[in-house]
DNA sequence: AAAATAAATGAATATATATTCATTTATTTT
DNA sequence: AAAATAAATGAATATATATTCATTTATTTT
């Protein structure tokens, strides 16, 4: 018996964010990812029971790979501006290094490839960062807002400045890394 | 000879909107479009020469729609909070009354329809913004920031808040709106 | 080494979709 | 009121795309 190839996976997921991050999600085609990945497109079919299934299978994997991302060197013990600090630099280095993950979750939550109830940011996985902002409300630091609320606000901010860099094709300087930290500390603040 | 009707062009980019926020501007065909619309596929023709050539035409626009409502009311004499304030509330308003059309302009920012060089925030159409930014600035009110950077800030919260509470099929509370408004002010404020 | 097995292939098929065009309809001009 | 004109129609056409499937290939088991 012949095993299925984990790598074939990495390949369809890798051609497929590329060709997103080219044309977006609108123009892609089975052929094309194919095509793009080296393989003949029945291939396709053996790895994913259809475009649907494959699209989808990269969302997931792509949400849950970012939000580990975004928790790396977290550490509880920390205080929590500078808990909140590293937090919001992995979140700015991910929306960098992986724009075509970033831009094809985007393009997912308002796609009909997705259900509506999967779309948005999931509280689960950013737990951490909950807690974080809970321990800043108790210590008087953090705005008394909805964890939610805070969540899409520091994406939102960091999310529309990645894309703005990324279309005029800009690279993120020290100094507007730090102007954005700071607007978005201060906005969260007490 | 027959004129052309421009309620047509209504009807046409209203059926437009409609579907895409229902499936996203993958899903959308123009025999759909049609339809929602009450017209005859060939209609269509008549009025666009092709289907990139419609969503080019109503993403021009939303676009410029979306920025005249944003200076509602806008008064250059007003103090810089004031002024900001009027315009962050219509910003608001506009994701929440037209959140259709905020979602095209969204989705489009990454679609092979819009070329490259169309996509993101326009600086033209932001120019009263800009100065009033410029303003602040000079009064030693504003973070002296570049005015896009402030402004994908400003957007960005905004943006992504009116998407998380409409895919959770909540609405803006008074409560929400004033610590949006409170927490992006306490951003860019010096 | 041969047989068995499932992956891999890519041409063929089925389907969806954009666009065209002959015909009809409504409006305007004479 | 008749003729002229272009909009409007929607079935027909052309094209693009997803998916299938008979055949080949690589790997594993015996």
């Amino acid at each position: 018996m012949r095993q299925k190839d984990d790598k074939k996976i990495a390949q369809i997921f890798s051609a497929t964010l590329q060709l997103v991050e080219q044309n977006g999600l609108t123009g892609i085609t089975m052929c094309d990812i194919s095509k793009a990945a080296n393989l003949a497109t029945g291939t396709l079919y053996i790895y994913f029971k259809n475009k649907e299934e494959l699209i989808n299978a990269l969302f997931v994997e792509c949400r849950s790979e970012s939000a580990q991302f975004y928790f790396k060197n977290h550490n509880t013990a920390d205080a929590v501006e500078v808990s909140f600090r590293k937090l919001f630099h992995n979140i700015v280095q991910y929306r960098l290094s992986h724009f075509e993950k970033f831009v094809f979750l985007e393009q997912c939550y308002h796609s009909a490839f997705i259900q509506k109830n999967k779309r948005g940011i999931s509280s689960k996985a950013l737990q951490p960062l909950f807690s974080l902002l809970n321990k800043g409300k108790q210590q008087n630091i953090i705005k008394k807002a909805d964890n939610l609320l805070l969540t899409w606000y520091i994406m939102g901010c960091v999310n529309e400045t990645a894309k703005g860099l990324h279309y005029r094709s800009k690279k993120m300087s020290k100094t507007t890394l730090a102007f954005l930290f700071r607007a978005c500390w201060d906005g969260i603040k007490k």
